[in-house]
DNA sequence: TTGGGGTTTAAACGGTTGTTTAATACACTT
DNA sequence: AAGTGTATTAAACAACCGTTTAAACCCCAA
């Protein structure tokens, strides 16, 4: 079995280059495919027919198709993990950095759900955790929660019970992630014609007006519960 | 502001009576399994061994599994459609209806995780609509939602552009959302032990305590978001 | 008792799933 | 040139999917 691979490569952004080998079309035809139907819908055959490589390859090189999940998770979090972590120098002021903070949530979950397949890989599994990468991607978002948890307490600016600063940073992700988790719920509140299916369109929503409104209602909210 | 009772819930008022014909049998054992596993996870053969009754009954008394899924949402919906309208009557406090909201939020779609599969099957298809279900649940939905922007709207006071009210009412939702939607999230963001699983029970919340601090917030926020 | 319509049943259908097999093709050393 | 280990291939595998079939069953009117 081959044992080089562009697992262990190091790539700062995703999608570096064109896979030759093998082994790294295969990842490169299944990470899309998993990232939009997930791991069970996604077939071997649909896998193996974008790669261009016969159906016993995935069991040669992966063992199994859960196995080959299992890579593809790892090499997704490789390609995103330094852009995850830290960008350049936080500002000193805890409004802008959590005003970063829900911007780079939402372009990067919501707007990017036609990005690359990398980031929407590590975001379904925010959702729904398989079990043998679940370690994985909590210690991949780690960095990201950690930074806004500080935020949110900097914004909070006194000392506040570690659970209720947990619930105020949820509420800070949930503002945020509704628009992908949920993306219809937009559309069922306020669609008039009832008829007619005019599902909001989740790339229509003006983001900077969005983080804007997120940020205020936030930036308040914490300092309002916190009393 | 009133924290003392929780009265009511989206739709806790299903499970009439234990079904006896076989009609009837299959769509109370296909609930469930439909709620928890979704359309195609769910098998026809699974949910006649639930029923005890043959596999051919599907095909035979509904057509296909399809529309035995329509139908069970169906109804679903028809279990729960009263209790989802307006209850009792509401406080002139705009403010007491925003909390009454949220409470109703939480308990009905956080809580009953492991409630009724009414409530369940029907929540499911906010994050997933299924194309032939689409609009009987958005129909479901629609007096909650009307609810919720209405108490959003009383709570800015002023007059309001219907895209940012719309905003604030997804801010509202997204804070509760979160809980059901993203479970893990939580553990994700705060369990200390990296090695060991202690995700934290969904159970285990305080939702009097949490509805305090998401009504608190969202209050806040929308006062703060339309200056 | 004799049908006959509605219902239930065991069995099989064709299709798809992930996986395995055995033969073949290739690259490289001796 | 022969041998060796790796990689690829077409084909088949067993298991499962939703669905169909045709015979058996049940209850009741004629």
């Amino acid at each position: 079995m081959d044992t080089t691979s562009i697992t262990s490569e190091i790539g700062t952004t995703p999608a570096p280059a064109p896979p030759q080998g093998t082994r790294d079309r295969i990842i490169y035809a299944a990470g899309p495919i998993f990232a939009e139907k997930g791991f069970e819908a996604a077939t071997v055959r649909d896998i193996c027919l974008a790669a261009d490589v016969n159906v016993a390859s995935i069991n040669y090189h992966f063992g199994d198709k859960q196995n080959l999940y299992h890579e593809t998770v790892l090499y997704a979090h490789s390609c995103c993990r330094d852009s995850v972590e830290t960008t350049a120098t936080p500002s000193n002021d805890p409004l802008v950095r959590l005003r970063t903070l829900i911007e780079r949530i939402l372009f990067s979950m919501v707007v990017n759900q036609d990005g690359p397949w990398q980031v929407r890989l590590l975001t379904n599994e925010i959702q729904q955790p398989t079990d043998t990468c679940r370690q994985l991607v909590r210690d991949h978002f780690r960095p990201f929660f950690d930074e806004l948890t500080q935020a949110v307490a900097d914004v909070a600016g006194k000392s506040v019970p570690d659970e209720v600063l947990s619930t105020l940073a949820m509420s800070v992700i949930g503002q945020c992630m509704i628009y992908r988790f949920a993306p219809e719920t937009h559309a069922m509140m306020f669609c008039q014609e009832s008829g007619v299916d005019s599902q909001q369109d989740p790339q229509n929503i003006d983001l900077v007006k969005l983080a804007d409104i997120v940020t205020k209602f936030s930036i308040a909210g914490i300092r309002a519960a916190i009393d």
